[in-house]
DNA sequence: AGGTTGACCTGTCAGC
DNA sequence: TGCTGACAGGTCAACC
């Protein structure tokens, strides 16, 4: 799926085609996806306006205003393993898969799915956005300041599992799925089977430095296209094309020429060199 | 409590 | 050609 910067890459582009802009309609084509979808979205976001578009981990949240009387709400979206986010044409055929429609006169914007693993729900503000239950579980945003190799440390301590499954641990930081871990820890040069809580504080610092290099490079390449993913405008992200380690099984390592490893773990397929990270 | 596994769902590809 | 199984960018609930 999307990772962070595939989610922060949709974000942008959907940005300065949406926000600001009047919903004249919204079509729902499932009942559910992860969850239900919002009933009667059509008729909820009619004549409202879409604020701003902001992220949250691998959520977009879309704050609505000029409800009737006057209120506000936010479309909690995740796009899941397969989801993407497209602007078209009010008169482009939806195709099988093409769940959600929200127009804004003649641009309408699109949420394909095929695995259906996404969620769209419908937050009214009456409490706030921090507080709804799938938000108030995540952990730090791995680009803010917080996130450091001091930080990394002290939570890193009380984890004996291998490092990989860790840094994909949303609860702790959010945004590292399993492409962008694998090159952050073959960037920090750290094995992925290492227990987390036997990485050095110095070891730490490299690490929380590399995911913050390898998500911006991300964002700034467009993201990863690997499969189903491409950006509103249809096209696709390069990252992958900088991928060191993630889907080069047998390839040479970059670094030192001999073949990357897939292995398994957690149920995730783990690609790495065990000459270069140790 | 932390770690692992299965479930959700569809599409694709390798192997027989 | 057609079937079967494995696997795919995420995350939650259920188990040890």
């Amino acid at each position: 799926m999307p990772e962070l910067p595939e989610v922060e890459v949709s974000r942008l582009g959907l940005l300065p085609e949406l926000a600001g802009r009047i919903i004249t309609g919204a079509v729902t084509r499932t009942p559910k996806l992860r969850y239900p979808l919002p009933r009667n979205l059509g008729k909820r976001l009619t004549g409202a306006r879409l604020a701003n578009i902001r992220r949250r981990a691998k959520y977009l949240l879309f704050d609505i205003d000029h409800l009737s009387g006057d209120r506000t709400a936010t479309l909690i979206l995740h796009l899941g393993m397969s989801g993407s986010l497209r602007i078209v044409t009010p008169d482009t055929p939806p195709q099988i898969h093409d769940h959600v429609d929200i127009a804004f006169g003649d641009k309408v914007l699109r949420l394909r799915d095929p695995r259906r693993f996404g969620a769209l729900l419908w937050h009214d503000n009456t409490t706030p956005i921090e507080d709804h239950p799938l938000i108030n579980v995540l952990g730090v945003e791995p680009l803010e300041d917080l996130f450091d190799g001091a930080w990394l440390h002290g939570h890193l301590r009380k984890r004996s599992g291998p490092i990989k499954p860790v840094l994909m641990d949303s609860h702790m930081v959010v945004g590292i799925g399993n492409i962008y871990a694998a090159e952050s820890l073959f960037l920090s040069g750290i094995s992925p089977l290492r227990s987390a809580q036997k990485i050095s504080a110095a070891r730490c610092d490299t690490l929380a430095d590399a995911v913050k290099q390898t998500l911006s490079a991300a964002v700034a390449a467009g993201g990863s296209s690997v499969r189903d993913y491409v950006h509103s405008d249809g096209g696709a992200g390069c990252f992958q094309l900088q991928c060191a380690v993630y889907e080069r099984a047998g390839e040479p390592c970059l670094g030192c020429g001999k073949p990357v490893r897939k292995i398994r773990q957690a149920g995730r397929s783990t690609f790495y060199c065990p000459n270069c990270q140790k």
